[in-house]
DNA sequence: GAGTTTGAAACT
DNA sequence: CAGTTTCAAACTC
């Protein structure tokens, strides 16, 4: 009585159709004989026949594959979908468990796919054991239809929560006559959606705080707002990662993505932080990067974070080589670890490098350039300081005229000697890469009449900018710094000795605060310049 | 638990 | 094949 409900709910025209079977169907039914003659009592939707079946099914192709359509169409309506798919060795859905009515000589055990708890929306999370079958809450497709995941993985409904369910034995009519038409129109329809290739291994190892299931999407998915990173994706939801087959948009769902990295890594602690900020730093300057390898640093970090990294605090990973729509990659902040996939062919591969956004961009030479236009805009400032004094000093006494214009003449000199001689020591420097490097900044040269931020420039230039540049002797481009911003020898200068006369201290204080406001000008431009660069390669 | 969002499936 | 509708799971409140 219900069958025949069944049936009348479905247009005529379809009964005509699933009779029809295409050619894939035909051989499928030629399989179903064997199958029909090693298990007679096999349950029509039963999953995963032993592989010694397939291989019987295979041999009989041949002899059977001449059966007439619609003798080979009835044994269809016989036999489950996937067993009417003889090359396909079954692998596990991606979100229906486990069929509840194997028989005893079907297994799963032919699953390829190595599913992680996560990837198993009906394992316990706590724990991973299985739990009971997914229940499925259809209401209106009698669950007849892959909207079913009863339905689609193959198995009957028990004990789900479903309303007028027809995917039960007693509408097991209905429903291969349902199954033959979803066939009909595609034979695949009962295929594991997730393929598990060898080459797509990932190298045996565990993704940043997941197990990652190797294999793709057959069809790929078609996300758009989700990101790829919710259960609504099906390649997420079977804890693949997004392949070339998916048409998503905006996906996250890739080796690399830190927002994907950021789910798994929820527990990023500010450690961490500070050490892909210092590596970024670090590498800020050069055309390599950070460059190395941080598998070490890698592992570390998962071990350490995992599980709580949020969003926003994710760092940013780049690379996923087979999505088609790249994620814009994080600029929100210009100390940015960016791995770099050494392998840009080989999906699922993440060996790290971390690489400032700025590699590439910041050049050596541009430090080069920089320093030596700061040595042009400290001669400039000296040379306008000159001349303002030498205004000034034309109304003072001759005596004191004359000794000052004597001192003024030889600080100009040596001012602009300064910037103009390390021009070509800098040059020189850049040749043969040896340099005597004068005295530290920091440490001796506290005598100096130096500004606060003259000191604190000098410092953090040393130990950042010019060391993570590996510009050959460091510290020789500190000197073209320092003498650029108007301390020649390395700030030894003869304002810089203490027990001068208070009129030459206030003279090289103001040469000093002249052309430190001119270099932190031309520092600020320089900055400003790089962040930009950085914003638009990020 | 109800309502909303989402994306696959189904349909046109 | 593209656009729309239907559907049920995932998600949010």
């Amino acid at each position: 009585m219900e069958q025949t409900e069944t049936i009348s709910d479905f247009p005529a025209k379809k009964l005509a159709r699933q009779l029809d079977f295409t050619a894939a169907c035909r051989v499928s039914s030629a399989n179903a004989v064997v199958q029909e003659k090693l298990e007679p009592e096999s349950h029509p939707f039963s999953v995963a026949p032993p592989i010694a079946q397939l291989q019987l099914q295979l041999k009989s192709q041949e002899q059977t594959i001449t059966s007439p359509p619609q003798a080979q169409a009835q044994r269809q309506l016989t036999q489950s979908p996937l067993q009417a798919r003889p090359n396909q060795v079954p692998v596990s859905h991606p979100r229906i468990p486990h069929p509840v009515h194997k028989l005893p000589t079907q297994t799963m055990s032919l699953s390829v796919k190595q599913e992680s708890p996560k990837s198993r929306p009906w394992t316990d999370a706590k724990d991973g054991t299985p739990n009971k079958q997914k229940q499925c809450k259809c209401r209106n497709s009698r669950c007849l239809k892959l909207y079913c995941e009863c339905f689609t993985a193959g198995i009957y409904c028990d004990g789900c929560n479903c309303l007028n369910c027809h995917n039960n034995v007693d509408n097991d009519a209905a429903r291969k006559e349902v199954i033959a038409t979803i066939l009909e129109r595609n034979p695949n329809a009962f295929r594991p959606k997730i393929d598990s290739s060898p080459n797509e291994s990932r190298d045996g190892r565990e993704e940043a705080g997941d197990t990652q299931a190797a294999g793709k999407h057959n069809k790929g998915c078609n996300c758009r707002k989700s990101g790829c990173l919710k259960k609504y994706c099906e390649c997420f939801q079977a804890n693949i990662l997004c392949s070339e087959n998916c048409k998503c948009s905006d996906c996250k769902n890739f080796d690399g993505s830190d927002e994907r990295r950021a789910l798994f890594h929820e527990d990023y602690t500010a450690v961490y932080r500070q050490q892909a900020a210092n590596a970024a730093i670090n590498g800020a300057v050069g055309s390599s990067g950070y460059g190395i390898p941080l598998t070490s640093r890698k592992r570390k970090s998962h071990e350490l974070f995992f599980g709580h990294l949020t969003r926003d605090q994710s760092i940013s990973m780049t690379g996923r080589g087979q999505q088609v729509n790249h994620p814009i990659a994080s600029v929100s902040s210009p100390v940015v670890p960016v791995p770099v996939r050494h392998n840009a062919a080989a999906l699922g591969s993440s060996k790290f490098t971390y690489r400032s956004p700025l590699a590439d961009v910041l050049q050596p030479r541009d430090v080069k350039n920089f320093c030596t236009f700061l040595v042009a805009v400290s001669g400039e400032a000296a040379r306008a300081f000159a001349e303002s004094r030498q205004t000034k000093n034309g109304n003072k006494t001759p005596i004191a005229s004359a000794t000052q214009r004597s001192e003024d003449s030889r600080e100009e000199n040596d001012v602009q000697n300064a910037g103009d001689n390390h021009l070509l020591e800098g040059k020189k420097a850049d040749r043969d890469g040896t340099s005597d490097s004068r005295s530290d900044a920091c440490d001796v040269q506290i005598d100096e009449p130096r500004s606060p931020g003259t000191l604190a420039l000098m410092c953090d230039e040393k130990d950042t900018m010019f060391m993570a540049a590996g510009l050959p002797n460091g510290g020789k481009t500190q000197d073209t710094m320092f003498m650029a911003a108007g301390l020649p020898n390395g700030g030894k200068t003869r304002c810089g000795n203490m027990t001068q006369k208070s009129s030459s201290e206030n003279k090289c204080t103001e040469l000093y605060a002249d052309q430190e406001s001119s270099i932190l000008t031309v520092l600020c431009n320089f900055l400003k310049k790089v962040i930009t660069r950085g914003s638009i390669k990020g």
